[in-house]
DNA sequence: ACAAAAGTGTTGTTCCTACACCCATGA
DNA sequence: TCATGGGTGTAGGAACAACACTTTTGT
């Protein structure tokens, strides 16, 4: 059975850019694609919008079947329509993206994809279509996101310390990140709920925080636009750390 | 002749959002609908994406059949896809929007649409589709811009005052805005040039300056993303002049 | 005692905010 | 001279940037 128009349709897909964090390592989330065009090749996992379902809810459902991952917070990214993107006609895809910790989302091989891995960011293989530049943009919304917004905290475990945090910035950010400076901001953003201390370190143990929702609705309501959390300054530019993508 | 698909396909269309400027009122370009549905309603200029062209192309193809404005800069907003937001079956559009100086840019009655008008952003008739939903997250979108990039240079005029500048801001903001606090503000960024002054006010005639495009260059690649241009407590939040939308 | 990482004190500087005030023009 | 809007001075405080320093643990 087929789907006639009177005028031609372009096909319409959803991509999903997964962030994961590991506590020392940036991650991307990709499938191996398991026909063609590009049979072998890893990309991002995606796939057709069904008619009845709106784009958020095809790109949850395709991540869901291709990687098992459910119940993510997704964000619109943007939308990618060059002619030529797809060899096999006119592909227009949406993408979306998001950020969760590794641990709790543990990823199974799917049915529809050959196999579905976390990568290093910084040690993509060759995507297959236009996904290298998708994910190129993605990092830089990241980034710009994570400037004038203290998210990460779905990318962080429940407990963790403030230098955690920073770390997970520093590999957001690709630098190094002054530690003072980072202490004081995010201490005072009042944000977090000092719960515990580490054990068994071999160095002063640190303090364990956790994030006070309440408080952080509070803050966004209010209107805390013009809070940089991360400002230009704080990045330590000279010492350049991670690798910048392609 | 028709075209057919293995698998059903939602309809794609790009809609344009285009925010204008004539010295006094921010306004917005609508067109009248020719045809069903939602016939004789006012509606964002768009239409459906050809097969050989990219997403931004279609929305500059639209435009100009549609308004005669040719030439923009557009930027990609929103891609919105719910079921049902379109009484034909399911369409997808992606957002596209654009600032412009409502003197350099007439608008021709034009041959796909019945009609094309500028409207006051304050007093906008209600739209067709899901538009005025579109319309609100672009205004949205330019205000969230508009506080860490000085845009607003594609609505002014060539030469230009400080003052109507920041009546252009208040517009787009939504409140009156410190007078002394802006004008330094601007000052600092060093990318005005002194041009001339007014004749035939009332008043002490203010400088008219223009725009340094070299120096605004020099900047964004400086990475000046942590200045942000429009502070919180730069916008007299008390005195509320202009009115929301909706 | 030492290494290692956590965490704190502090200072000069810039930026923000909120005022009050003066200036130049036409009527 | 007055009304009108253009433009400037400035002071207190908050935030930033950069640096050195102390603390607490395991080995």
């Amino acid at each position: 059975m087929a789907y006639s128009y009177k005028y031609p349709r372009p096909a319409l897909t959803v991509d999903c850019i997964i962030f994961g964090w590991d506590g020392k390592h940036l991650k991307i989330l990709l499938i191996q694609r398991a026909n063609d065009p590009y049979k072998g090749h890893w990309a991002l996992p995606g796939g057709f919008v069904d008619t009845d379902e709106s784009l958020e809810e095809a790109a949850l459902r395709e991540l869901e079947e291709e990687t098992g991952i459910k119940n993510l917070f997704v964000e619109q990214l943007f939308t990618f329509g060059k002619p030529g993107r797809d060899p096999r006609g006119r592909v227009v895809s949406v993408g979306y993206y998001a950020l969760i910790n590794l641990n709790d989302h543990p990823v199974r091989a799917a049915s529809d994809a050959g196999d579905a891995r976390w990568f290093f960011f910084d040690e993509l293989p060759d995507l297959a279509f236009d996904h290298d530049y998708i994910l190129e943009m993605a990092h830089s919304r990241l980034q710009a996101k994570v400037r004038y917004q203290p998210v990460g905290f779905e990318l962080l475990p429940k407990k963790f310390t403030i230098s955690q945090m920073r770390h997970l910035y520093e590999n957001i950010m690709g630098y190094e990140i002054n530690k003072r400076n980072f202490h004081t901001k995010v201490m005072k953003l009042g944000i977090l709920r000092q719960v515990e201390r580490q054990t068994d370190v071999a160095h002063r143990p640190a303090i364990l925080y956790d994030f006070d929702e309440e408080k952080y609705q509070e803050l966004t309501q209010k209107g805390f636009k013009d809070i940089l959390f991360i400002t230009e300054g704080m990045l330590l530019r000279d010492k350049r750390i991670g690798r910048p993508l392609r």
